[in-house]
DNA sequence: TATTTTTGATTGACTGATCAATCAATAAAA
DNA sequence: TTTTATTGATTGATCAGTCAATCAAAAATA
């Protein structure tokens, strides 16, 4: 079995088991030798690769949010005008993938130990503001800085609300419906600003 | 020492402490010895009023919400008009002790908590029940049914996603914007149903 | 009133379980 | 033979939860 470079291919495995463990128990509380038996290894392994719980913790959030960079970036390249743009951005937020129970349980998890991790933080404020100015550098184009900036906080924020409540799992909100919630918060926003009518 | 009647007295004070607890680390793995050091009570003492650390997070998040029940019901006594009553609605999920950090970093880990505690959840789905209500009863006042059920999810979803953004610290959005954020989105999706201009 | 009994409050010490982390050993490439 | 991959066994720490024992107030009794 011991073939030379399994390196990469396990630390793959072992960040695909965190996420998917961590989803299903919807909590960071969970232990590296489950994390390793859903990567098919040894929780030593674990341990060998990446040093400890934390760092493997880390490793997993940064793969999350690099995965949402990488759609996001995707997203924006099919969309030309500043209004496709910044429904290519909803869109991405909102697509399956993102809204599936455990991705939303992942991420509530990590904002959860924010608050205790430093690093963690970092991450997620990196999300914050690539949000805002992913829609900031469209809406600019739309209307007045000022209005931009304003539009940009509320549909973040929008957007972060929607995917909480998704959490609940009652009083479901669709994903078709949270972006239309959203898309008509930043229509109507806008509304006052557009050239005609 | 031992006087009678200490029942209740140990009880608010193990929840403070827990609360308390939970607010500075920001989740809920925290200890019963933490706990109980907080409220000045041995550990076991924690164990014989509440049976489990779990029965003991379980009476907090209560405790969380019941006060954020009573500030609602007084908020509303002291508005009459349907509009006032709305912004009373807002006001209260914003205030200075509801936006504190422990408070905040308190609820994002009972968010947390609810994926693997069904009693949890049920908690926090009532809670957004009843926001979700107490803004429907209003805004049905204001335009037709369905638009009232959109503008109230739009608006939860914002003032949940304003209170999440808020426990990153950073991009800190303040109470009064986040006031102001919710309230122009209200206004703005119910001018279309406005009577007069 | 004085004395005894009961009961609630409280803790220190302990147990059993869980888990992260370590390490020495093994096995298979290179 | 050296290096890389891998694990079983173990350690040490942390905790929730238990329990028997203590102490003092309250209630009952004399």
């Amino acid at each position: 079995m011991p073939k030379v470079g399994m390196e990469p291919v396990r630390r793959k495995a072992l960040v695909d088991a965190a996420l998917s463990v961590i989803g299903d128990r919807g909590s960071l509380t969970v232990t590296m030798s489950e994390i390793a038996r859903r990567a098919g290894v040894s929780p030593a392994l674990a341990h060998h690769y990446f040093g400890s719980k934390d760092r493997l913790l880390i490793e997993t959030i940064r793969f999350l949010l690099r995965q949402l960079r990488d759609d996001s970036v995707k997203a924006l390249k099919r969309a030309d005008t500043p209004r496709t743009r910044l429904s290519a951005i909803i869109r991405v937020n909102f697509q399956a993938d993102q809204f599936a129970p455990e991705t939303i349980a992942a991420w509530l998890a990590f904002y959860a130990e924010a608050q205790r991790s430093e690093e963690t933080r970092r991450f997620l404020v990196i999300y914050a503001r690539r949000l805002r100015s992913n829609l900031l550098a469209d809406l600019r184009r739309l209307c007045p800085a000022d209005a931009a900036e304003r539009i940009a906080e509320g549909a973040a924020a929008m957007i972060d609300g929607l995917y909480i409540r998704q959490s609940l799992r009652s009083v479901p909100v669709s994903i078709e419906a949270s972006i239309s919630l959203t898309e008509d918060y930043i229509s109507s926003a806008l509304a006052p600003h557009s050239k005609e009518d």
